[in-house]
DNA sequence: TTTATTATTGCGACTTAATCGCAATAATAA
DNA sequence: TTATTATTGCGATTAAGTCGCAATAATAAA
């Protein structure tokens, strides 16, 4: 199934390019307006992860963030993603952390997805020093 | 607001301590059957979490998996779930890693939560060697 | 032991994220 | 310019999890 370039993926990709964040659905929704269905910002980035052109992280508040790929590890044209993200519990916003990660596993395991939250606050949401 | 010992409570601790995973509410109801109500399993598992017992992990699937902590770090009498976890896309378990993370953030960062998910395929159901 | 208090349960309704079917639309190829 | 079919939009649907509220049952008090 060959791709085609469409204005929705245009749109979306445009979003998130220009985000240093990782955008939730609600959020990709807000800047678009309008302009793109819902169902089909879901496609269209289902589509962007199984590309490799962006990549997803989950929070336990149920949501899925999604980023556009920018530092992400590509050892053999295999993407993995081995980071972790980071959401303020403050403002919202879902960052990706620089650390890479190694994770050793027992033998014969293999790793197919990598998905590591963070929760916390950030450096402007922090309460002074307790 | 005191916490009493129920019957609900304990059974669902029941499976949850003789369990090696971690469990979706679905497994959960499935052992328990019809003696426990869907909520309530729900309540108990988020009692369970605020009071350190049991731990939460988010896949990507959108499910949450619990687990009865047994080896966690409890610095400073925090709870502190640094630990991974591994589902296997193919026999559905979802265990522990018991390789403790330590991630360097951004200067002024807290963080309050930790989740880790790595899927791929356990040691039983990998492929053979490609 | 008996009664009072209130945390917890069960049930059903509800919320929210995400997916799906299908006809209409619009990229790309011919 | 026409044909092909990936993609979109819309509404309906699924599924995880939560909520309100009356009933139940742990615990405390008498």
């Amino acid at each position: 199934m060959k791709r085609r370039n469409t204005q929705a993926q245009a749109a979306v990709l445009q979003v998130l390019k220009s985000s240093d964040r990782a955008l939730s659905h609600e959020q990709l929704q807000a800047e678009l307006g309008t302009k793109v269905d819902r169902a089909t910002i879901y496609r269209v980035l289902n589509r962007f992860c199984e590309d490799g052109l962006v990549h997803k992280a989950m929070d336990d508040d149920g949501k899925q963030y999604f980023a556009y790929c920018a530092g992400c590890d590509k050892p053999n044209n295999k993407h993995s993603h081995n980071h972790f993200h980071f959401k303020c519990r403050q403002c919202g916003k879902v960052e990706c952390l620089q650390h890479k990660m190694h994770i050793p596993l027992p033998a014969g395991y293999v790793v197919t997805d990598f998905n590591g939250m963070i929760s916390g606050y950030c450096n402007r949401c922090a309460p002074g020093e307790a």
